[in-house]
RNA sequence: GCCGGCGUAGCUCAGGGGUAGAGCAACGCAUUCGUAAUGCGUGGGUCAGGGGUUCAAAUCCCUUCGCCGGCACCA
């Protein structure tokens, strides 16, 4: 006798250890159809599997996460077993779910081509009607990588030597073709239904190492039902349509030229909107007692040199020669500020120093990693550099925390996640001197109500550092900010002040940032609006459309006004219909659009229409200047 | 950097050995109009760059550059 628990509470006696399909089957009939797996004691395991003893049990459905993933999962056994068909020279490595699907990467000769893709999702949706039986098997360790070897699949006999010794060896029979695998699966193909698609090719590197062969990666995404196909489609189209780089060119704001690989033409617009962002952080630095300073772009070698980047960031620097001397266009603005801070003697009053610059950096990335405004090479980050005692680390994050929030809410930013990243094994500094500044930026946080996600090893070589990774409307993270705590480089280049005992002392370096680097923060910031940014930051914030040439010369009057109360405002007399004149500001994403005609002309007030609004307002002028000042003006939050 | 795809008018794209095309945009003329596209007309090209094959190349081949999707990288 066999006493199953189900999720409700209630029990079930079994005469014999039943399956999982026949507890399905037991609860009812349409739960055995869906059953896709089941979970005993918290374990998701084959449906086939016998239940021997007393145990806590659920059915795992398609409307589970983890039914989904086991669909996902065997869509990518599936995608497998139709190339082996399609072409039985591939090797099949490794397939996995990810985030919204899965994929596989294959071994071959020659890359697939586009064509080959429709004839694999063909094969697959075969494959599903054939409902082919997943059968799980285990094997001896000795006797599977001598299988594998055999029929030519290298890299699964490779798999199995990297596992641990003595354990025993899963493999998953489904029709001819059978994988290795932990599983669990489906009991058959035909549970994985139809709602997938093969989305995209790729090269992928072995065990994702650089060092090793290229393979053939297919990307697919998998559902349970085709409703949850079709709307995942839709949001990938909807992802597209805010495309910063496709905005960025119909809102006129930049353009990526071939001249120029990685760096960005700025139009009128697109520079306008550059400089509201930068001038509402200098604002904000400023009144959060920050000094401002501008370092140069080109620096003698030597100086790298001294700082340890010439050793390790050689590759990603730009160089430059004059009178035989090498210069290199600075990738960071770090080592400028420590010479700013070496001019005269520091003393321990004076501290901290927070020294921020918009300091323009190139990095030669590489040409395959360069991406719109999101991966530049030339760009501008709101760095800055504080400069304190090791006492002063836990208020300085504090304070730092503080005002980063504060930014991201003013840019409409509210879901943030805050990454800790702790020592790693190749570090510089003694572990009390690690402990202290772990200790302190945690402490900080906490005091600034942060929540931290662990990022075990991953500080930089100098010192621990917290990541603050904005979500934006549609879910996508995009890491921004960061605080690096730093005991190394003060020391390289000989950065001292003097403290209360008279004695030379190294300073702390804080590297900070908020937005990262402007490029792309304003790539989030087009993205995450889809193109209809908030009103004080939008690059034109009203428009004055005229419905006849009569109402011209008050129109001027209306726009002079709005101008004169700080509002960025064009103004549209052209002999055009006053439909056409809408729909095009409208899809210019103009937030403000001020209809005047000959009433309005008379009676001295403008019609308001919003973007994205059907509805007008009618206005007196005086009101519509005051009002449409105070919402243009922005964030009041921290104005110095 | 690596794998694959792509590069034709400002934009979106058709054309695939024999005279370079469309829509939108731009420009001109007419229209003076009440909340998301008025009509007619005109101009616009090193078919990414270089080399080759051919009587003839946007088209086929080689190569360089750039872009796109991944991978690797992201100090």
């Amino acid at each position: 006798m066999v006493q199953i628990t189900l999720p409700d509470g209630s029990v079930r006696p079994f005469e014999r250890p039943p399956s999982g399909a026949e507890i399905a089957a037991a609860i009812g009939p349409g739960l055995a159809k869906a059953a896709l797996a089941i979970r005993v004691d918290g374990k998701i395991k084959d449906l086939a599997t016998v239940i021997e003893r007393d145990a806590k049990i659920a059915i795992v459905t398609p409307k589970d996460k983890d039914g989904l993933d086991l669909i996902r999962h065997d869509a990518a056994h599936v995608m497998a077993e139709a190339v082996k068909e399609l072409f039985p020279e591939t090797q099949v490595t490794i397939g996995p779910v990810i985030e919204n699907g899965f994929y596989y990467d294959f071994a071959r000769p020659t890359p697939f081509v586009p064509e080959d893709i429709e004839k694999i999702e063909a094969r697959m949706h075969e494959i599903v009607k054939r409902d082919e039986p997943l059968k799980r098997e285990v094997w001896q360790r000795d006797k599977a990588v001598g299988f594998f070897d055999s029929i030519g699949e290298k890299y699964k006999a490779e798999l199995i030597h990297s596992f641990p010794a003595g354990e025993d060896i899963s493999l998953y029979r489904q029709g001819e073709f059978i994988d290795l695998c932990r599983g669990p699966h489906l009991p058959s193909t035909g549970k994985l239904g139809h709602a997938f698609k093969l989305m995209k090719l790729a090269g992928a590197y072995w065990r994702g190492d650089s060092r090793n062969e290229m393979l053939q990666r297919i990307y697919g995404t998998a559902w349970a039902d085709e409703k949850q196909l079709k709307a995942y489609l839709t949001m990938l189209e909807e992802a597209e349509k805010r495309d910063h780089r496709r905005l960025g060119r119909e809102m006129g704001l930049f353009h990526l030229q071939d001249i120029a690989p990685g760096a960005v033409f700025w139009h009128p617009k697109g520079w306008t909107l550059y400089r509201t962002a930068l001038e509402y952080m200098r604002r904000r630095l400023e009144g959060a007692g920050y000094v401002e300073v501008n370092t140069p772009q080109l620096l003698d070698r030597s100086l790298w040199e001294a700082s340890g980047h010439w050793e390790k960031f050689r590759q990603a620097m730009f160089t430059s020669e004059a009178e035989e001397k090498v210069l290199a266009i600075k990738p960071m603005n770090c080592p400028c500020h420590v010479q700013i801070f070496r001019q005269g003697i520091t003393s321990y009053r004076q501290l901290p120093i927070r020294m921020a610059e918009f300091g323009a950096c190139h990095r030669n990335e590489p040409s395959g990693a360069l991406h719109g405004l999101m991966r530049v090479r030339a760009f501008t980050q709101d760095d800055a550099h504080i400069f304190c005692t090791e006492a002063q680390i836990p208020e300085e994050t504090k304070a730092f925390c503080d005002l980063l929030m504060g930014v991201y809410r003013d840019f409409g930013f509210t879901d943030v996640v805050v990454k800790f990243s702790d020592r790693p094994a190749l570090r510089a500094g003694a572990d009390e001197t690690w402990d202290k500044a772990e200790k302190a930026l945690k402490d900080a946080t906490q005091a600034a109500g942060l929540e931290t996600i662990l990022n075990p090893g991953e500080g930089a070589f100098y010192g621990p550092k917290l990541e603050f990774v904005l979500r934006d409307t549609i879910g996508r993270e995009w890491q921004c900010g960061t605080l690096q705590v730093d005991f190394v480089l003060p020391e390289r280049l000989d950065a001292n002040y003097v403290g209360e005992d008279g004695n030379k002392h190294r300073p702390v370096m804080l590297h900070r940032a908020i937005l990262g680097s402007f490029e792309r923060f304003i790539g989030i910031l087009i993205e995450h609006y889809a193109g209809k940014l908030p009103l004080w930051l939008a690059p034109e914030q009203a428009v004055v459309a005229t419905i006849t040439d009569k109402a011209a010369g008050y129109a001027k009057t209306v726009a002079a006004a709005l101008k004169e109360a700080g509002i960025r405002t064009v103004l549209d007399l052209r002999n055009e219909k006053i439909d056409y004149k809408i729909r095009e500001h409208s899809v210019a994403k103009l937030p403000l659009i001020l209809v005047v005609g000959a009433r309005e002309a008379e009676e001295k007030s403008v019609a308001l229409r919003r973007l994205g609004g059907k509805a007008q307002e009618i206005l007196a002028l005086g009101d519509a200047v005051a009002r449409l000042k105070e919402e243009a003006a922005g964030p009041r939050s921290g104005a110095a």
